[in-house]
DNA sequence: ACCTGAACACCGTTCAAGT
DNA sequence: ACCTGAACACCGTTCAAGT
């Protein structure tokens, strides 16, 4: 069979490899595509195969499984976040602008942010954000038991926060009208129910249903930096 | 066939169900009973299905779909939360409370509380413990506003941190040994990291190797409290 | 109305066999 | 060393048929 002539019509010569070898780098780009057009319940180890041309079993010769192919592709997902340089504002303002870009970068690759909850992010990129919160919340003065576990809250609470807004943006599958519509339903719900039973869900029905993600975000942020400040000594942040 | 006599070693009278009929308490029972024995993972139609000796299509003459029956499930276990009376203490007394109860009781039944960061909790127990907390923020004298807001951030805290700790506790499937093995390790990680490009990190080993998963909590807590305080009025609280 | 068997279109992972 | 087909033990959901 070998010495046949290949065939003018074969356009890829038999001798080179039909398609890409498989590597790490290629699956998880393949991954991060899925992830991307589908969503985290799309990605699975069959689909990511399927998008390579191959079988399942051969993604296992470069991961030991689904949970390092994941946890793999959240870091990956962090090497976007921009982390602020030197003496761009006050301590307050660089806080804000790191939690900020971390949940914006994980909501834009749908709802990665689920991996995120379920693995302690120690992959170079997540070490490279824990360090940059770290030097910030050390620079305000803040002492340093109180820094290493602030981190620690605050990595949680955004990370939280982008699941719950990424997995809602799925559930509605899309458009705003029909977000905003789910909420004015949970609002009517609201009004409707007994005063007697629910007298504070009732009276605030107007302030439950103001503000959307974002304002909500900020607000929690706020009330972790004002909480944050209280540890600040008197002589503190300004050495 | 059926004039035959019902022979005598038949112990289930053939006329009498010979299950229990199916109902959506009696399912409700047993993903629970799974829940607690094989975790969320364990909970699937199917095994639900056989837990209760019928095939997986005859669960959905009671469920809409598999989402619904962990809704359901999710406020079924709230139930569980009790609240504080009121003149239990002032109101960072009652507020640590109900968080503190909500996340026991949240740990308590596997990783349930996943469902709770992927739903907005709008059953009565939902309802009953949203209603709880608004009524302590408001009785503390914050503002209408913050109050709506601050218990919405709270309920993601409290139900993220319970997911973090009880997904942990499947993951290393056991003995507190093995967790604090698994935490000596990534604190000995943190101690082999290049200084200079971590310096941070390098610096605050000792810090960020402290405190167990409820001091780490109680931290959180405390901080999103005294956020909170500065948004009382100075007359405010004590009316 | 409620329940069922069977089917459809999927999963993650392993393993012996190939190159 | 890397890749593969086939198999194992699972999924959620639908649907026509039964009572």
């Amino acid at each position: 069979m070998s010495d046949v002539p290949v065939p003018p019509w074969r356009t890829t010569p038999k001798s080179g490899q039909a398609r890409k070898p498989l590597s790490q780098d290629v699956i998880l780009r393949a991954a991060l595509r899925i992830l991307a057009e589908e969503g985290l319940e799309g990605v699975s180890m069959r689909r990511v195969a399927q998008e390579l041309h191959t079988g399942p079993a051969s993604l296992y010769a470069h991961f030991a499984n689904k949970d390092e192919l994941l946890e793999m592709m959240f870091d990956h997902v962090l090497g976007e976040v921009r982390v602020p340089e030197e003496g761009e504002g006050d301590w307050t303002a660089k806080l804000k602008a790191i939690a900020w870009e971390v949940r914006r970068v994980l909501i834009s690759h749908g709802d990665i942010a689920q991996v995120g909850l379920a693995v302690v992010p120690l992959g170079p990129n997540g070490l490279r954000l824990s360090e940059a919160m770290l030097g910030v919340l050390r620079e305000a003065g803040i002492p340093d038991q109180q820094v290493a576990w602030a981190a620690d809250r605050l990595s949680l609470y955004i990370t939280a926060d982008a699941f719950e807004v990424s997995y809602e943006a799925r559930r509605g599958r899309g458009s705003p009208e029909e977000i905003a519509a789910y909420y004015a339903g949970v609002i009517q719900y609201f009004r409707s129910l007994p005063p007697d039973r629910f007298p504070h869900t009732t009276a605030l029905v107007g302030p439950l249903g103001q503000g959307d993600d974002e304002t909500r975000f900020e607000f929690g942020l706020d009330l972790f930096i004002r909480g944050l400040s209280t540890y600040i000594p008197a002589d503190g942040g300004t050495s």
